[in-house]
DNA sequence: TATTGTTATACTCTATAACTATA
DNA sequence: TATAGTTATAGAGTATAACAATA
């Protein structure tokens, strides 16, 4: 009645919506989905592939295959770790840096732009609810 | 203060977190999260790839391919269109849609079960918000 | 001329399996 | 033996550019 949708149909209607803006930003720096992911998650500093794996949902070679690509494109680099000799520590380069600060920011813009046109208490509570829902997601942002 | 993420943050991970149910639920009925979106479209009727490309932003070249593979798995068929002879209908056959409604009814289930712990007042709230928000969104699901 | 769709080509992303080196 | 990471290989998805056929 009165063109509502399900709750499960608005949430897959949202993740297109949150997906093509996501990937707008990401384009307009030069950035993959994936490659925004990582560089996100490097942004509290150094880790290793194991770790990457874990918070990114990846498989080892898929990753050994993205730190390729982003190192080619001098993003992040590859850093021997001081504590074991089998293990690499992944690190962001000034330039990949400066990649997601921008995408950060930008992103930041386009997603609360989306929430512009609510009311500021429908805002409040939306906000809030949504923080309750993903409480045990990794951030990846 | 107490936990809280903005707006922006909150999004991202809910996006994360319902690509996740999106691709898991994709991977038990056997299809790609894009074969899903394609099969959802195609739930209303066959379509031209043209009217294909809009709705799912992709170009012309990538839905081809797109359209292939789904064919060759005999998700979907091509079909001559009656009124142009340039254009193809594209259309789902019966294992298409024996997929798509599985895939459906168990990401429906998933989905809704992210919103459980949720008191029914504030669920609701937040249901009616987010059909707000993704009023413009072509109905892909 | 414009539109519909395909082909050729190239790149990114992902996974499985087998491998090397270190713990 | 177990863990950290790479290599080899294969397949899906996407885009740009050039093309054929029809409108």
């Amino acid at each position: 009645m009165d063109g509502e949708i399900g709750a499960a149909a608005g949430l897959v209607r949202l993740m297109f919506l949150l997906q093509s803006v996501y990937t707008d930003v990401g384009r307009a720096a030069e950035l993959t989905v994936p490659q925004a992911q990582l560089l996100c998650t490097l942004n509290d500093g150094p880790q290793g592939m194991a770790s990457l794996c874990a918070t990114l949902g990846l498989e080892k070679s898929s990753l050994t295959g993205l730190v390729d690509r982003a190192e080619q494109r001098d993003l992040v680099v590859r850093q021997p770790s001081p504590d074991d000799r089998r293990a690499v520590l992944v690190a962001m380069t000034k330039a990949g840096a400066k990649a997601i600060n921008r995408f950060h920011a930008e992103l930041t813009g386009r997603l609360e732009g989306l929430l512009d046109e609510l009311p500021p208490a429908e805002r409040a509570r939306f906000t809030r609810t949504l923080g309750r829902m993903v409480a045990d997601v990794p951030a990846v942002f």
